[in-house]
DNA sequence: CCGGACAAGGGGATTTTTCCCCCTTTTGAC
DNA sequence: GTCAAAAGGGGGAAAAATCCCCTTGTCCGG
């Protein structure tokens, strides 16, 4: 018994030559394609069932991915849906997995990972590739960075020199102890273990400008 | 008596504003524009005089920027050019200098800068801004990092990590104090004085990718 | 064959960094 | 007013990084 899947995407071309796509690859077959959001819900409402797989884009008109994504959520939390989209943003993405979505696909991959996506999902539940696990570990340091008090900041551009602790706490006219207790205070609040990742924490998140 | 300029720009709409610009300037008036380098090129051959100072830009069809600059160092040595582009490509104002260009100016600065760059052109010869001495050291950088050897390297991009240099040395199979000398080496080769100078070095250069 | 460049390795020393304790004062929220 | 967090400061010790000066072997061009 093949896998029925259900395309939701607004871009008719795109849609079609997916649904292909899809049919070439054994075990899955697509059942319905709709254009937008609002399409499919009429549909899981007048008490159809939902596919093994939702294929979403995220940019529709009227109804879009991410109040698809909601909707589901609250009405048929258990259906599996891997996102299609043009873009990168990583904000979307985590928003999208906090809503449950099971995969996360820029629409520009080869048909092999994109089968190996439909596969994962099916017998894990879930894919993950590098788009999400970039999205999520810039979500983490976001999170870190977003609690560092003002000095902690200013002590941070200052380690990104060569400039010693000592010289530092000069600059930030400061006891060399106290820059310590910063440094200290910012390994643990970044998870880090040497001044050599304080730099490169700073830089990954453009806190200082090389 | 106003200093004379030529503005060769395939861009018609941007090289007449830049024309009203110019001539709003005290002391500068443009006495002719043309759409490519060929233009300007045949010109000059029919034996017309170079204007005191030659607005170039780097875009254009038939003959751009870099092929006009080649032309006018083998024909016109003193020929005062101020180079205007959209991108900040090193290599490109690198090549630009090298045949003689005197300026360098990206499309978007503003008015001030652009009439402070045309009278320092004209008293001093030359015009120096961020643009290009951040060419000039990215320069000096890439002849930096081109005479390290292989060993050097790959101890650089182990470097920029929170290994130990002990750790880094099992990695590479050497005894501490070898790369001990590789670190010494490059400190004095790179210019740095320490381990946080060498990882921003790598980052910079794009040796090591963050 | 000799000198120079380079890779590899080392001795011994100082400075910096890192770590794990400790403390006070100020400040803002509740 | 109290309580927690932030800012500022310390002692002492281990580990890492930095510095200067040295040897050995190899390989390559003159």
């Amino acid at each position: 018994m093949n896998k029925t899947i259900i395309i939701v995407d607004d871009h008719k071309l795109f849609a079609q030559s997916l649904q292909i796509l899809v049919n070439s690859f054994s075990g899955f077959e697509v059942v319905k394609t709709f254009k937008n959001g609002e399409e499919l819900v009429k549909y899981l409402e007048a008490g159809n069932e939902g596919p093994d797989i939702l294929l979403l884009d995220m940019r529709m008109p009227v109804m879009d991915g991410m109040s698809t994504m909601a909707w589901l959520k609250e009405n048929r939390p258990d259906q599996k849906v891997l996102t299609l989209t043009v873009d990168q943003e990583d904000e979307t993405i985590i928003k999208m997995l906090r809503l449950g979505c099971r995969g996360y696909l820029l629409k520009d991959i080869e048909p092999e990972e994109f089968e190996h996506a439909l596969n994962a999902i099916d017998r894990n539940g879930y894919y993950s590739n590098k788009t999400i696990s970039d999205a999520l570990s810039h979500e983490e340091r976001k999170k870190k960075y977003e609690e560092l008090t003002d000095r902690e900041m200013e002590f941070l551009t200052h380690a990104c020199s060569e400039l010693t602790y000592k010289q530092v706490a000069e600059e930030m006219h400061l006891s060399p102890k106290t820059v310590d207790n910063y440094r200290e205070s910012l390994f643990s609040k970044l998870q880090v273990k040497s001044r050599v990742g304080l730099v490169m924490f700073a830089i990954k998140e453009g806190i200082f400008k090389i």
